[in-house]
DNA sequence: CTGAAAGCGCTTACAG
DNA sequence: CTGAAAGCGCTTACAG
């Protein structure tokens, strides 16, 4: 009636149990074939009997492979992080990986990613925005051949894993979305300049503008850093510039979020007077109110198939997997 | 010129390089003593010539530390478990450990919990609310021998290191805080069941309102999740019984972020028509309009505390530590 | 203060 | 289909 009380089993105990040889019992934990049925459901009753679980220590010392998949972001703050940690902390479970989360706040200094790679051996890395376009880490990782895959990057690279959305042709559709619903004069608040996304919403806003023979004035853009009070800041700005405005598209969901405050505070009713649009579907855009009208791109999903890009050892290099997105209508737009 | 290509470097690399013996190499790099300065010199630039760490797997192996911190959470989201990460990675990363999350949805089946530990063989385990307060969990680290730190426990427990704060001091301050702003009929909603700190706030709450000589009828309760839609149906299960309240304490800020929201698409002006407060200082307390007034309890630092607890090999037992707690004051009350 | 030996718990070739 | 041997890169006793 005793449980297991201090040392966990090992693969010997396993195979002692089992009547069988060390090698036989590693080959089922590594789902190799050449296992008669017999022995394997011996070696797994043995198993579970004993509690055993293969120590990933000893797998990545003699296997080369860690079991470690490593998620590096700038801060393990906001929804974005948090929706792809549920991706792959999901995928993990369903491989036998583990998450192990870094922050690399130095996007140039790669001293702490050696030495976390270094000491952990990751069998992959994910790497979402900014990190995933910062030139000093993915030259490090290229040098070191550490599997990566990249989420949300700005710009193409042949030899890493990539999820993706088109965030030109996102911002686009919302743009012309706004469009369709009678706005003409659309102001804009553009992102951290450090994500490489910024500068990609940017363009697609200009382009559906200029396709609908729309002028965009340099007072209906501001410069936002992707966080909440930048765009209460950048709403003031946009408000004090061109207050002729109809609609202000926040080129993500905080940043709408704090426009929405500062217009709420200086009397000017969202979507009555103004429309305001975001990006991202962050959990904010329907906590807040009006609820945001908001691109949704499936961070999730995205994350999971990075993980599976890292884990299948197939060329993941050259993979390239684009997400499609779609505009969630709720509360913030209004036709004019 | 070339840098270093694939294989990363091993101990024995070092101590060739620096001429010194292997277990040299090991004792600068656990700081033991007994080491000539002279030779401490020549290993550490040889290590870093080298670009050589020690690889944890191996570490693990032979010496039965995993370097490995697990954060076992219900689910991954929410500025809660991000405060925790933000704490948790730093005090990782000046340890030279690393974080390890594992997302365990039901805390009775210790099945998933088992085979992550077997597994990777944690160091310790950090369990935030409501894992924290799982006894099938806890029976079972406890019976493996599992170092353990609780955050935000609902009850202590001698044999395992507990980081807290007193829930129901705090809501008992919160709730005096109101009735020293004038406030009487104040209304409550609950927490989510599972969650141990969600009976003591409401007993704090109760304990406040009867020092004051203040009755807390039953239709001045509802009961919440924790989360945006329950506060909002709180809220709105609040109005429809007891419209004469002047106040309603959230015992969390997303509840009551949907309490804020259900009554302004109500009409009901807060803090104007009535006060609300929560607890946490949830990042959605400062974006909110208006700003909530909360309780603030230092999570990040409490995480850290509770590395602090599992690294040091002293008695980590025994050791509770009590943070205290703050009101932040901001806009969502008003004194009657 | 320093080092040679053994071993941690697995997987990798290699034989059969 | 199965197993014995060697070794992954470190740390643990143990000697000196």
């Amino acid at each position: 009636m005793t449980k297991s009380l201090k040392k966990p089993a090992t693969m010997s105990d396993v195979a002692k149990e089992a009547g069988v040889s060390l090698k036989t019992v590693s080959r089922v934990f590594n789902n190799e074939k050449y296992v008669t049925e017999d022995k394997k459901a011996r070696i797994l009753e043995a198993a579970k009997t004993l509690n055993f679980q293969p120590a990933v220590a000893a797998r990545g010392l003699a296997g080369g492979r860690s079991f470690m998949i490593g998620l590096f972001v700038d801060d393990a703050s906001g929804d974005y992080v948090a929706k792809m940690m549920r991706g792959l902390v999901n995928a993990c479970d369903a491989t036998g990986t583990h998450l192990v989360v870094e922050v690399i706040r130095d996007l140039d200094d790669v001293s702490k990613v050696q030495r976390a790679v270094a000491s952990v051996r990751f069998d992959g890395v994910i790497l979402p925005p900014p990190l995933c376009d910062a030139p000093a880490l993915l030259a490090f990782l290229r040098e070191n051949g550490v599997p990566v895959a990249r989420i949300g990057a700005g710009q193409a690279l042949e030899d890493f894993a990539s999820v993706y959305i088109d965030e030109e042709l996102a911002a686009y559709k919302m743009t012309d979305y706004l469009i369709a619903k009678g706005h003409k004069k659309i102001g804009f608040i553009i992102g951290d300049p450090e994500h490489a996304c910024s500068a990609l919403r940017e363009t697609g806003y200009r382009r559906a503008m200029a396709a609908a023979g729309l002028t965009v004035e340099d007072r209906f853009l501001a410069q936002g850093y992707f966080n909440f009070p930048s765009g209460r800041d950048a709403a003031q700005t946009l408000m004090q510039g061109a207050p002729d405005l109809t609609a202000v598209f926040a080129s993500n969901d905080e940043m709408a979020a704090g426009a929405v405050d500062y217009l709420s505070n200086a009397g000017v009713r969202v979507p009555d007077d103004l429309s305001v649009v975001g990006f991202d579907d962050d959990i904010a855009a329907s906590m807040m109110s009006p609820t945001l009208t908001t691109v949704r791109q499936p961070i999730e999903d995205m994350a999971r198939q990075a993980h599976a890009l890292i884990c299948n050892p197939g060329d993941y290099q050259k993979i390239q997997h684009r997400f499609s997105v779609d505009i969630v209508e709720r509360q913030s737009v209004r036709a004019v």
